[in-house]
DNA sequence: GTTTTTGCACTGACCAGTCAGTTCAAAAAT
DNA sequence: ATTTTTGAACTGACTGGTCAGTGCAAAAAC
């Protein structure tokens, strides 16, 4: 008799809901949440209807918990990356440069789950919708804290607006990976990562 | 979106199809495609069933339609004010600064379009992949010719690509403009565009 | 008199969620 | 060491409801 309580070791249900997870998240990326059906979900991780509702109280709880499951991996690397150059005594410019980059990689190893991501954020009116908030906040404040320590230690202009040149970067970050990936998908991460640093760092357009 | 234009006096038909693209495209950026239904659309637009039908082969042609007609606006719009800056004897990178305001413009002025197409746009597997494409071609196609130019007369560096770049410009405006209206909507046209010329000029981390 | 809209009943496919029953490995009893 | 019990995990047929799309006669608009 398994108590399969803690994340210790691994456990059976532990495993199936990473199947579920897995199978759902390419399945709502390309048709969108209401388009997919649990009966794909279910055929995809190769489980039974039934398991899924043994898993989850409902389609959109199994959502949400992906979502949170999601973002959190993306906060961890942004914060990790931001860290290293720290450490590594960087300048909130490199910090900056280094977390383009880990959100990049991201987009590379979790295309389905970011296109996911970006189709539902600005949706209203839907059950998940708060979850979405608290989980953007938490991805988006790492990039304003940075940018907010640049200002006070006078490395940046202290005339930018945080929360939108936050926005406008995580913004410049999505849509330029999401693109890379759809349009261009043999390009190297460097190449991609080399673009936006220029435009992050002023030199299309050089200042007068 | 529009008032009643399209080959002279228009005419009943022309305005039923209007009051039907402006309930579906508000109702769709809330819910998203499937979640919304076609009696729904009707009530909205107040309009029986029948006629829906009547003017659309089917709800997805109803939608790529809504789709077309959408981007048209936009092209024309960022065109419009790449070409008066032209006239006006401005730098490219002026014309950049226009058309971002451009941007700006539309999103706040047909938010439910703009969530929509974002929403969309990265989907695989849908019936208006297509349409969406060369939509999306057409957009960005006028950012692309602005950078080339601006490539060609020497005023930006030509180590810049091209493609990648008007891709990381469109995600900047977007995003910094949908996350404008989601969350701080008191914010000003004016202060918005300030905040992303300052980025586009290299203002936020200066160069070497 | 032609075009467009209405109202409404109808169909057939599809789908979220349920539930009675099965499986199986570990625990308890012998 | 063998048998029996237990219960968490899983199964899949089934239900009740929803919805895109149809058909059509009558009314309204032009």
């Amino acid at each position: 008799m398994e108590s399969s309580s803690t994340t210790a070791g691994g456990g059976r249900r532990e495993a199936t809901r990473q199947k579920l997870y897995e199978a759902a998240v390419t399945l709502i990326a390309e048709q969108g949440f209401s388009a997919t059906t649990v009966d794909e979900i279910a055929e995809r991780a190769g489980v039974a209807k039934g398991t899924v509702y043994y898993n989850f109280a409902s389609k959109s709880v199994l959502f949400e918990e992906l979502l949170r499951h999601g973002v959190g991996l993306l906060t961890a690397s942004l914060r990790e990356a931001a860290e290293r150059t720290e450490r590594d005594g960087g300048t909130k410019v490199d910090a900056l440069d280094a977390m383009i980059r880990a959100g990049l990689a991201f987009i590379n190893r979790y295309p389905a789950f970011t296109q996911l991501y970006v189709a539902e954020l600005w949706r209203t009116n839907r059950a998940w919708q708060s979850t979405l908030m608290v989980v953007r906040q938490e991805a988006v404040a790492v990039i304003e804290g940075v940018l907010r320590e640049g200002v006070a230690n006078g490395e940046l202009s202290d005339e930018i607006d945080v929360p939108l040149t936050a926005a406008a970067l995580v913004g410049m970050v999505l849509v330029a990976a999401l693109d890379w990936q759809a349009f261009q998908p043999e390009r190297s991460l460097d190449d991609v990562h080399a673009a936006l640093s220029r435009l992050l760092q002023g030199r299309v357009s050089g200042n007068r």
